[in-house]
DNA sequence: TGTGTCACCTGAGCGC
DNA sequence: TGCGCTCAGGTGACAC
């Protein structure tokens, strides 16, 4: 599921493929994909213009046009963008972009649910999620004093609190459970009952993980693949998500499963309060 | 206002 | 073999 060490990768990969490239012609299978405007705005505005710069902000991509545009992109569950020299013809093509190399962008979407805008610079605030978004947790924003005073703020689980992006963005399922472990963070613990300290080696735990997942690459369990359609190797160091029922790596107690906030929760009860 | 729950969506995996 | 159920999870809408 692409967070943000996925999306991360795939701006990396495809900044040197899109520099200075335009789109000449986007042909759109599932309208519904383009939130705003119509799909038929979003092609005619869309045509000719030129990629200035890729940007990334918690789980969005936000490729930068000429003329002030941004063309914003949220892969959801199982988006994937990638850069190749023909069509796609596979199955969940649910839009596609000629560039004017005369090479494809490609937008595959098995479940459906990502999505795109395109918006002039001065109206992104009208995309929500990207108006409330908290700090990006690699960047100096990232205040390890305003994170604990969230967290004393809130009496939801902590892991709640993690996957809320107006708290920090850019974190999803994995990596959530990933650094409460790294923390020795029980994932049902409410933000408030946590101590400074806790606070502290969470704070760091977000940043290591984050940062060991945009080294690997971004972790494919089954649909991410980066820009350029490689597959992450992140799935490999998991200590804890994906492994219910194995055994921790640092104890060898048996991980438990259980959903919180409806969804499935990985820890080690042993290294975990 | 803060918090929790559910719908959206498709395919894999499982039990019968 | 085929059917039906459950699960996977980011986000917005809605209920309490």
């Amino acid at each position: 599921m692409p967070e943000l060490p996925e999306v991360e990768t795939v701006r990396r990969s495809l900044e040197p493929r899109l520099l200075g490239r335009s789109i000449k012609q986007a042909y759109i299978y599932l309208p519904r994909i383009i939130k705003k405007p119509d799909a038929e705005s979003f092609t005619r505005l869309l045509a000719g213009r030129t990629v200035e710069t890729v940007d990334r902000r918690g789980k969005y991509l936000l490729i930068r046009l000429a003329g002030d545009y941004t063309w914003v992109v949220h892969l959801r569950m199982t988006g994937q963008l990638v850069y190749s020299e023909i069509k796609s013809e596979h199955k969940h093509l649910r839009l596609t972009f000629e560039l004017d190399d005369g090479n494809w962008l490609n937008f595959i979407d098995m479940r459906t649910f990502g999505s795109m805008y395109l918006l002039s610079d001065d109206r992104l605030d009208e995309i929500n999620g990207l108006k409330t978004m908290g700090p990006e947790p690699l960047e100096d924003d990232f205040i390890m004093a305003d994170f604990y005073q969230r967290l004393q703020g809130s009496s939801r689980a902590v892991k709640n609190l993690l996957l809320d992006q107006t708290v920090v963005a850019g974190l999803g399922n994995i990596y959530v459970d990933e650094a409460l472990f790294l923390a020795g963070i029980h994932p049902s613990r409410g933000g408030s009952s946590l101590t400074e300290e806790e606070a502290a080696k969470l704070f760091q735990a977000i940043k290591e993980v984050l940062q060991k997942g945009i080294e690997n690459r971004g972790t494919t369990f089954r649909d991410y693949v980066d820009g350029a359609g490689a597959k992450g190797k992140n799935q490999h160091t998991l200590n804890v998500y994906g492994r219910g029922g194995e055994s921790c790596s640092l104890c060898g107690t048996k991980l438990v499963k259980f959903r919180l906030g409806g969804r499935g929760t990985v820890f080690c009860p042993d290294c975990q309060k």
